[in-house]
This record gives C-alpha cells, sequence and structure tokens, in this order.
DNA sequence: AATAAATTTAAACAGATGTTTAAAACATTT
DNA sequence: AAATGTTTTAAACATCTGTTTAAATTTATT
C-alpha cells in the first residue's frame, strides 16, 4: 500500500523520462546508454531499472508517446467534417509546424526507429481507420479524383516535415543558424496552404 | 610489394563493404555489430580489422558513398545552363525516384547518421558552391523571385523523397504493399515535376 | 623451389553496458 | 515507537562487442 504516487517519486520518474527523450532523440534508441540516461537526470543507475523494469521498456514509453505527437495529435483536425479541405490545409500547416519547431528532430527520430523496429512500432499508427476514413482524404480525393489521396497527403507531409529532415545537413554546411531555420519554417507556415491548394488546383 | 588488388581480397572486401552497408541501413550504426558484418559475409572477424582498421572506418567510406548517392549525383543534372527549369524538374523526378526506388531506406539512414554526427559528416555535402551556385537555384529564384530558392529546393526533395521516409508506416500498417509502393513511386515520378510547376506557377 | 609478402584464422583481451543484488535510507501506517 | 512498505544506493555480475595478437595458410616474387 503506502505511496501512490508521491512527490519525489514523480520528479525522479518525470526527470528519467525527460532525459530518456532527449538522449534517445539525440542518439537514438542503440547509441543511447544507461549510464547517460541516469547521469543527466542525477539519478542511481539502478533506479531506472526499479522503476522502468528496463531501457526497452522506458523506450517503449517514450516512443508510444512521440508517435502520438508526430501522427495522432491531427486526427480532431482532419476527422473534422464541418471544415473545408482549404481549412484543413491552413490548420495542418499552422499546427505541424508549431508543433515540431520546438523539437525539429522528432520526426526523423520516430519515423528511424520505426524502419529499425517495424513489426514493434509500425501498427502503432492509427492509420487504418481514422485517417484512412478521414473527411480530409474523402475532400482530397473530390479535389483531385485522378491521383490516390494518399499521394497527396504524403506530398503534404513531405512539405511540412521534409525541411526538419534537412536541418542537420542545412546547419552542417553552415548556410542556416537556428534563427534562420526557424525563420524560414515561420515563412513556409504560411506558405505551404497555397502550394498545396495550387497542387490540387483548388483556390 | 607483392599484390595490388588480387581478384580475391577484392571480393573479400567488396562482400564486407557489401554487407556492411545492408547492415548498416538496416539497423543504424550504433546497432550494427561487426560480428554480424563478418558472419553474413562469410569471413573470419579479424579480417574486417585487417582490412578496413575499424568498424568507424569501414562505416565512414560507406557514408561517403552513399551521401554521393543521395546528393552529389544530381550536380551535373542541377548544374547544366543549357536546359530550362521545367526541363531540370522533370529530370531529378527521374534520376531521383529511379536511383532511390532500388534502395529505399537509403534516404533516412543518411539524413539520420548526419544527425547522430553533424560535424563529421555535415560538412560532406558540397553544398555551397556547387549547388548555391546551380543555374537551377538561379532559375528557381528567376520563376519566384518572392522566395528563398532554397525553399522550393527543399519542397521539391520533400516532394520526392519524403515517401520514403513514410515507407516504414505504410508497409507496417498494412496498407501498402512492396508491389504497391513501387507503383504508386512510379506515378509520383510522373506527376511530380507538374505538381511543383504549378507551386512555381510555370506551366 | 625458396623466400617474402599478403591474407586468413582461432583465440584472447579489454572495456563497455544492461541488469541484478542486497543493504541502507526514507516515508507511511498502525 | 515499531513495523511495514517504498525508494535509493553501491557494488557486482554476466554478457556483449570492437579490437588485437600470434600463428597458420595462401599467394606472389626471385
Amino acid at each position: 500500500m503506502a505511496v501512490e504516487k508521491n512527490e519525489v517519486s514523480l520528479t525522479t520518474i518525470q526527470r528519467l523520462k525527460q532525459v530518456a527523450q532527449s538522449e534517445f532523440m539525440k542518439h537514438g534508441y542503440a547509441a543511447t546508454k544507461t549510464r547517460d540516461i541516469a547521469e543527466k537526470a542525477g539519478v542511481n543507475l539502478a533506479l531506472m531499472n526499479y522503476h522502468f523494469r528496463s531501457k526497452e521498456n522506458l523506450f517503449e514509453i517514450i516512443m508510444r508517446e512521440n508517435i502520438d505527437k508526430l501522427f495522432s495529435f491531427i486526427l480532431p483536425t482532419i476527422s473534422d467534417k464541418d471544415t473545408s479541405l482549404s481549412q484543413k490545409l491552413d490548420l495542418l500547416s499552422e499546427q505541424y509546424i508549431a508543433t515540431i519547431i520546438d523539437e525539429p528532430s522528432l520526426p526523423i527520430f520516430v519515423l528511424t526507429e520505426i524502419q529499425h523496429n517495424p513489426e514493434r512500432f509500425g501498427n502503432q499508427i492509427r492509420f487504418k481507420s481514422e485517417i484512412m476514413e478521414s473527411a480530409y482524404l474523402a475532400q482530397l480525393k473530390q479535389a483531385d479524383p485522378d491521383t490516390d489521396p494518399v499521394q497527396h497527403l504524403i506530398t503534404y507531409l513531405g512539405i511540412l516535415l521534409f525541411p526538419f529532415f534537412m536541418k542537420p545537413v542545412l546547419s552542417a554546411s553552415g548556410k542556416v543558424s537556428e534563427q534562420g531555420f526557424k525563420a524560414s519554417m515561420a515563412e513556409r507556415q504560411k506558405q505551404a496552404p497555397a502550394w498545396m491548394k495550387r497542387i490540387l488546383g483548388i483556390f
């Protein structure tokens, strides 16, 4: 009995999760060391296993949250039957870039780890029902009946997310600063919907 | 003296490189074990170090080749001053998708490892001179003077490459087969230039 | 054929790394 | 205050993993 979720244990668990999230994102699962997580969280090494059983289990918890952050959070927007396609494109651009801008390595992290372990994480994306049968997809199909709407969905995701994949390249080549990247993403946030509307031929 | 590059050592080295390439692409650098490479190449463990000095050195060789495969191979196309922007967009779509279709995990692999080790690999992309001063970029600027041409470059790369990033997600969700993916990429190969031309407002 | 060089092998090394153990410290309940 | 449960710690364990060594084998040179 005794404690359910007291102050101390919560902050310990949260510190571990925070540091784990940061380390996993920076180095990927395999290159992240439990000792680094413990050290940077300022807790004893064995505490990680006490609270999370194993590195793998901790990782799975983190992954679940990040997959949600990358895919599931847009479900309300794309499922809304009361907004037009044009409005959805505006909203998606705004929401996606605003969400990812502060965690720019999230997309590449999630997609990399899904690729390294497809059987484990692939099915966590509620792709079939919620996305495939969304109003968004139907509206894409209506706007361009000749093209598989999934292709347009991928294209728009690419327009919104691909710059985050290229960020390390741009940064390392000394071509773009942190400031400059954020500015260019703010600009893209405004232009992306218009670009997609031109592709779809809607105005 | 003696041997320079005889039959046997070449095939051993090539087998090691082939397997290393495949293993690094599947699991990433950190999760790839030297023992796996040796075993799958059918050579003794120590031979890898004899021929390549270290796992890291072998990886760097592989990476150099893959960065070229992802970025440098388009330099002739984008530098050509005798082709129009429209022609370049056609060529890029054709070349990029044809090159990557047989190695679909190449883009995510390269960009992930650049992110994990930006100082080492980031500067290997000849971004400044060859790309920034290319005819392609000038023509993008001319077509849309109000937008940073680098942004259009990134957008088009996203349209062409992002589906490869999504492939594990689509596959794992059981929504798309290997066959289906290739077919959709063939379709995209045809449509992508038209989409980009609509974004740029050229016809 | 004899010698030298290059390649391959089996075995071991050294350090890293995820995890466990057993005890201590701390908090809660009775 | 004693007893019970929870959290934290230091240390050790067991395995994995990149690399090296020294000898054997194969290939090339003279």
